[in-house]
DNA sequence: GGTATTCTGAACCATTCAGTTAAAAAATCC
DNA sequence: GGATTTTTTAACTGAATGGTTCAGAATACC
């Protein structure tokens, strides 16, 4: 960092900005983007309504960037609960076990931004961004895989690609069920059983050594 | 049907109540609940206002009913898929890739009312609603595992519940793909798959005799 | 202490929205 | 043909919404 402190002039912000982003996100998150009006936001953020457009911009603005600032947060989590383990079972259980406890995590609305938000959101940019940011995911648990498959956990043939969007899509399904209020323990258990299925080896194949 | 023309007296309708309720469909379809105005519904439905509003209600009771009416119509469409076919594996391919079609059809919105708009509306009966069409779906699939178990197709220790529900996470994840572009083909293929991993034996279990 | 600079709070405005009302229109019944 | 019933068209109302403006408050610079 070279940005020393910047010499701020005129009057002190009575809020933090990253603190704001994340009450932004806990909105959006809760109501929806379009059942969100500005003054939802204001309320919830603890932020005037001028120094909200003039800090953040308008509302389809603000969500581009709590979608982002939530995304880069959350992939991260996910990028290292999927390579932390080191086996790939545990890889995998970890996975979506992350889903599952970050869309029943008590304080915040469940489900997840990105699976129970964003994709109603009538707008080019943020669909674009949903696309990306679940192909970047697939590729991450593709790699996973490949990991696995060098290192003898699952047969060479084993089809990497196919089971990493499974592996979404099952995550996609566990988040949802998430926000429909099923129990977290229940879904615990079936993020264990998805791991399991995923790994299964292909027919006709004898069962790895793991 | 006992109800013989019951000689309408007044003014006739201008519009079919059926039709209108198919175009409510889609109009809540393409734009979300909260995103749908009167004047939407009006404008999509062909129904004047005071005449939406005397025959349908309000927009909550009118959601209330596209979402029954579709759901209905939907399960059946589903339960055939699911238990027109002989064998198991082709009944399983015939749900997701019924899912997968319904959800690309050209001319609809993508995705599906009940997985893409419905979970987002903050509605206890709407809810309520979801869990129960969702439970419903499972137990509809799980019944035809049994009957795959009874007929020999797979192992008798197959976990039929499990995997029942996720055949309903996938065909969720397939869903939301579609909702986001994914294009049919792709879907398609990746329903098949689906289909082909939900059917694998538990670990440590002889192939079946498919 | 004075001035420039930045932020805050409240009021403001044009637009949109949900829901209603009133009168005209189209059909049946007598 | 006239009365009755029902639907339609168009206009209306009060509330909510998105976005802006402006005076005042709080800080740094000199």
């Amino acid at each position: 960092m070279v940005q020393n402190t910047p010499k701020a002039r005129g009057r002190p912000r009575s809020f933090d900005e990253m603190d704001a982003l994340e009450k932004a996100t806990q909105v959006f998150w809760s109501k929806g983007y379009d059942g969100v009006t500005i003054d939802d936001l204001v309320a919830g953020m603890g932020v005037g309504r001028p120094s909200l457009y003039a800090v953040f911009g308008d509302k389809r603005t603000l969500f581009l960037r709590v979608l982002r600032t939530y995304a880069e947060a959350k992939g991260a989590r996910a990028a290292k609960a999927l390579l932390t383990p080191t086996t790939l079972r545990d890889s995998l259980a970890g996975f979506l076990e992350h889903a599952v406890e970050s869309a029943t995590d008590r304080g915040r609305a469940p489900g997840c931004l990105l699976v129970c938000v964003a994709p109603l959101v009538d707008d080019a940019e943020v669909r674009q961004f949903l696309k990306d940011a679940a192909a970047g995911g697939a590729a991450l648990v593709e790699r996973r895989f490949r990991d696995g498959i060098d290192a003898g956990e699952v047969p060479s043939d084993f089809p990497a690609a196919v089971r990493a969007s499974q592996v979404i899509d099952l995550a996609r399904g566990l988040t949802m069920r998430a926000q429909m209020g099923t129990p977290r323990k229940t879904l615990l258990k079936d993020a264990e059983e998805a791991a399991e299925l995923v790994l299964l080896p292909r027919r006709g194949n004898a069962a790895p050594e793991g």
